[in-house]
RNA sequence: GCCCCCAUCGUCUAGCGGCCUAGGACACCGCCCUUUCAAGGCGGCGGCACGGGUUCGAAUCCCGUUGGGGGUACCA
């Protein structure tokens, strides 16, 4: 802690709705910036802005970034401290920049500007600079930026970048009420708790030139500036809370494994030199780097998440993944009674499942036919499995001789061959009307095991039902 | 409009002047395995945006063009 030298970034995000990926990659890097070099993150709320904000989101945020990973309990974490408690220290910031020269009282509204530059987007004109205008109603502190020469920005991912100070507007830092903006709110607390590292999203790059000269006029040594890359949608657009699913929650809902996620989020911008790309979080926080970091926007692709995801799953021990499929299991959403969910089957069909699930939530169709009292009604299976020829002969068949085999998978296997056999179908063919019948899906877990587990009653049951429906309306087997 | 950033397979990336006839991953397409579907194995398709320089040599450096993106609030 009273190491100078020691790195300190943060991670201040604004409760004004779900977290969102884009957030949680950037709370990653720092993440892994802190641990790596032994520093401190900081976690700020950034609350100032009460319409928008909510307690429920910043409960969300911390919850989040628990589920990610970056736990209070670690002891590289630091706060969360909430901005909204340190405004008598932006307002003293503002007072001292103003006593300082540096800033100065502004009457003018935003219609009179863009009259007097003729346009809106020009920025402000330096009307007020010299009035010597005190505070009162309807007057805004501005900072006053130089007029020439240039700040540079140097940038660990993006390396120098320049801007001109003529460019830079003066700026408000404090609003009519005397309520400090962002601009200024952000810098005083960085200083405050003496950040070195900032390391965050590419939309602040513009922002920076401003912070920095700040950061100068409060007689402070700027930090190091990361700017990441924008995670953008398929249309290259920055993902946006409106348009594009962007909820970390809703990822977790869909039964996405936070290392998963972690490691999907660390791959945006950044990429291990050796290529592996599936490693635990210790490998990453070795070898990562923000120097490393590619300055090119990156596309969020769920394809491809969801691929890492398949991955992680499959890679659990059985009984992790029988305990990860749980909530899935028997929640309140779960399309079959509390009390018809047998925990001894699902663990003996739960090694077939594994291998097949790309998401956590795919437990529930691949099982629910042992749980519901009836398989799903899925017409375009039925469709697919009842062809004329082929659904009532093998229906009937199967009803036959699985009425005395072995309830084993083995000879149930064989009782489907020799049914099919004796209508010149193979077991793949075959075993489509049983499947369906039984499962109500073309698709799914291997049948015969489905079967055995199932047992005898239920499934001679369903095959019955199968056959009475298809006598009962016409279907693709009349016709 | 103005300021700024960016540009390697469809996508995410490796590459940081010779090791590149550009490597990996996802996706896609074949084949094998197979009771459906997966998983797994093998193989394939596919890229340095374009034009100028610099250099003995450029994916790598410089300039321009084009194309994307971000910002442009008394929001954060």
């Amino acid at each position: 802690m009273t190491d100078p030298s020691a790195v300190r970034v943060r991670f201040a995000p604004s409760p004004t709705g779900m977290f969102h990926v884009g957030g949680a990659r950037s709370a990653l890097f720092n993440w892994a910036v802190a641990r790596r070099s032994g520093g401190a993150f900081v976690l700020r709320i950034e609350d100032t802005d009460a319409a928008r904000n909510r307690p429920e989101w910043t409960e969300g945020i911390i919850r989040a970034l628990a589920w990610i990973g970056i736990g209070a309990d670690d002891p590289h974490f630091e706060g969360p401290y909430f901005q909204s408690a340190y405004l008598e220290a932006h307002r003293k910031a503002a007072e001292r920049l103003r006593a300082d020269g540096l800033a100065y009282y502004c009457d003018c509204t935003r219609e009179q500007v863009k009259e007097r530059t003729g346009s809106e987007h020009k920025g402000y004109d330096g009307h007020c600079r010299d009035r010597g205008l005190e505070p009162g109603p309807g007057r805004a502190l501005r900072f006053r930026t130089p007029d020439d020469g240039t700040t540079v920005v140097d940038d660990r991912v993006r390396g120098r970048v320049e801007f001109a100070n003529a460019a830079i507007e003066d700026f408000v830092i404090a609003r009519a009420d005397g309520s400090p903006l962002f601009i200024l709110a952000n810098v005083v607390d960085d200083v405050e708790m003496r950040v070195n590292q900032v390391i965050r999203g590419e939309e602040h790059l513009s922002n920076t030139p401003k912070q920095q000269l700040l950061w100068e006029a409060l007689g402070e040594r700027p930090p190091v500036w990361a700017h990441l890359p924008v995670i953008v949608n398929e249309k290259r657009q920055k993902l946006s809370k409106r348009r594009d699913k962007v909820a970390l929650e809703s990822y977790q809902a869909e039964g996405y494994l936070a290392e998963a996620m972690v490691n999907y989020l660390m791959l945006l911008g950044w990429g291990p030199a050796d290529g592996e790309e599936i490693l635990p979080w210790a490998e990453m926080e070795r070898q990562f780097s923000v120097d490393d970091v590619n300055s090119a926007s990156a596309f969020f692709d769920e394809k491809k998440l969801r691929a890492f995801n398949g991955e992680y799953i499959r890679a659990l021990p059985l009984d992790a993944f029988i305990e990860r499929c749980r909530p899935w299991l028997t929640g309140p959403d779960t399309p079959w009674p509390a009390d018809a969910y047998d925990p001894g089957v699902f663990a003996a069909v739960a090694p077939l499942a594994q291998t097949r699930i790309s998401v956590l939530s795919e437990i529930v169709p691949n099982v629910d036919f042992l749980f519901l009292d009836a398989p799903v009604d899925d017409p375009a299976s039925w469709d697919k499995a009842m062809k004329p020829g082929i659904g009532r002969e093998m229906l009937t068949g199967a009803l036959e001789r699985f009425a005395d085999a072995d309830w084993t998978t083995e000879s149930l296997k064989a009782a489907t061959e020799e049914t099919g056999a004796a209508h010149g179908l193979k077991l793949g063919k075959a075993q489509a009307p049983v499947r369906v019948a039984v499962t109500g899906r073309t698709v799914g877990l291997p049948l015969f095991e489905s079967l055995e587990l199932l047992g005898r009653e239920r499934t001679l049951a369903r095959l019955r039902a199968a056959l009475a429906r298809l006598d009962a309306r016409p279907g693709p087997d009349r016709d």
